[in-house]
DNA sequence: AGCAATTCGCAAAAAAATTGCACATCTATA
DNA sequence: TATAGATGTGCAATTTTTTTGCGAATTGCT
């Protein structure tokens, strides 16, 4: 019988993810004595938990404001209809706007929570405009503003 | 007179940033011959847009059901009190929380909308008591357990 | 036009990542 | 208990990537 892959995740691995997850950029080297292991060993803990999918990607975050895309607005969307094949048109739909960071799809009144980056409200108001309202299925939504990004991108606790 | 840091990004920036939101381990040497500009300058420009902040930092983003932290949540936390020193204890309590992995501080009805990263609701539970009944000046909060987590960090579009 | 400041590419040097290999550890099984 | 197989390690060598020095080209400003 074939052995399943196995992704058994041992301590020397959360050590790492546990780095990595703040700095990726990070030298194998700095890890491995971080830790106690040897370069190559952190190396090839690194390679599988990439080809694992644990770890799922390796980014640059950049300042919004920076780039001139000062805005981040929460929209809670509620559905009209919740037929399996319209719900999975609006999450493509929601996935592939560049402008929607990120979307969940959550239980109670809700249906949809997103978070979006926006350059300014006239953005947003044409964003609506092609996502909730020329998209279809969407009964409702609610825009709430941020001022203030207190914490993003903060690390999985291990 | 001195002259400001100025941070000016120009399109090789906006290109050089466009790749490495969505992969930063890519060599430099493939992000040159893709923009066209040779590796040192690439490694300069990427150098100076971490030194400038515009680039924050640099994470491998993990899967959280790969290391047994299945769970999404979005709270929505309603202040009693708006005074700026209770609100910026409340702040400082979101970012100091290890299940707290974004915390927006957002106009309208909610004062606060968390995302959260919890093992299991008996985790999520404890969380709610620390943060919110003895954290104190919560007047309420709202649920909402995400089923799907259909995009996380999404670039940011330049 | 001309000067100063910036930014580039090339080539060399330094640093980091990868690979080959021998050895240690553990498991399952004869 | 012995043993074969699988797994994972460290060291050393190799390869790749990143960084640095420097002269040349470009840009911006007076």
């Amino acid at each position: 019988m074939k052995k399943r892959p196995a992704v058994t995740i041992d301590n020397f691995d959360l050590k790492i993810l546990q780095l990595v997850q703040v700095d990726n950029m990070m030298p194998q080297r700095v890890i491995a004595e971080r830790i106690g292991l040897s370069p190559p060993a952190v190396a090839r803990r690194l390679q599988q938990l990439r080809e694992s999918g644990v770890i799922r990607k390796d980014i640059a975050i950049v300042n919004e404001t920076a780039v001139a895309r000062p805005l981040t607005i929460i929209v809670h969307v509620t559905t009209e209809n919740e037929r399996l094949d319209l719900l999975d048109a609006m999450k493509d739909r929601f996935l592939r706007s560049r402008q929607v960071q990120q979307c969940y799809y959550v239980t109670g009144e809700m249906d949809f929570i997103l978070i979006v980056n926006v350059k300014d409200m006239a953005e947003y108001n044409e964003m609506t405009r092609e996502l909730f309202f020329e998209g279809g299925n969407v009964k409702s939504f609610r825009t709430c503003v941020s001022m203030e990004n207190v914490k993003t991108n903060g690390p999985i606790p291990l």
